[in-house]
DNA sequence: GGAATGATAGTCT
DNA sequence: GACTATCATTCCG
């Protein structure tokens, strides 16, 4: 089966995740968004990815966290409802995706880190400045990488509802199942860098970082 | 195959 | 003025 992607579906896959379920923890929130789907809907493209890779943030008590020193108007959408998108922009050149989690009021989040190009592969690459033939794992592996491959930037996605039937950038649940969880330490962080707050999918090729480490 | 390093800009103290 | 939840390129072995 190779590059028989049967055009352009216009029908999203699955359906909409409950908002009710992103009410917790963020480590509780970060299983279960494993392995859902992330929809993007633009004017003539549909875009899909599996969610194979995230990491859990705190607010309070997680020093690593953007929530840590409290709310800022940057990180505003960490302390509103469940099921938004916190997008910020990092390293002068990368944007980052979280959903947030908890009640409103209390903040956390779960970043995405890696996704499994599923559905619009060619949009993906062309908005990563790659060729139509690249390799599905440079699309979106990576939490920068995938931003650009479903070109969300913190300008037009930050605070974006993705439970909402009208939002052009959704979390979907197809009914997959993650076989097997790997827990590692989350990455690029030097604060509280050795709590196992990561999860990916495990021996997923998609997830992001050294082989090894997607073992369970 | 693996490790080191520079690019680049928004945000907070 | 320092920091950052990164990526792509470069070098070395």
């Amino acid at each position: 089966m190779s590059a028989f992607v049967s055009g352009e579906t216009t029908a999203s896959p699955g359906t909409l995740l409950d908002r009710v379920l992103l009410e917790t923890r963020p480590d509780m929130a970060a299983r279960l968004i494993l392995g859902k789907l992330l929809v993007r809907r633009t004017k003539d493209a549909l875009l899909v990815g599996r969610i194979v890779e995230v990491e859990a943030y705190f607010g309070e008590g997680d020093p690593a966290a953007h929530a840590a020193a409290g709310r800022t108007a940057r990180n505003a959408v960490l302390f509103g409802p469940p099921g938004h998108a916190y997008v910020y922009f990092i390293y002068g050149m990368h944007s980052c995706l979280n959903i947030s989690c908890e009640p409103t009021g209390q903040a956390g989040s779960v970043l995405v880190r890696a996704l499994e190009p599923l559905q619009g592969l060619s949009q993906m690459a062309a908005w990563r400045g790659l060729g139509p033939h690249a390799s599905p794992r440079l699309l979106t592996s990576g939490p920068g990488r995938l931003c650009q491959a479903f070109g969300i930037t913190r300008a037009t996605h930050n605070g974006v509802d993705l439970l909402s039937a009208n939002s052009e950038l959704q979390l979907r649940d197809d009914g997959y199942e993650a076989p097997d969880i790997a827990t590692t330490p989350r990455i690029g962080i030097t604060k509280a860098a050795e709590r196992p707050l990561r999860f990916a999918v495990a021996g997923h090729p998609c997830v992001s970082g050294p082989a090894r480490a997607n073992r369970g």
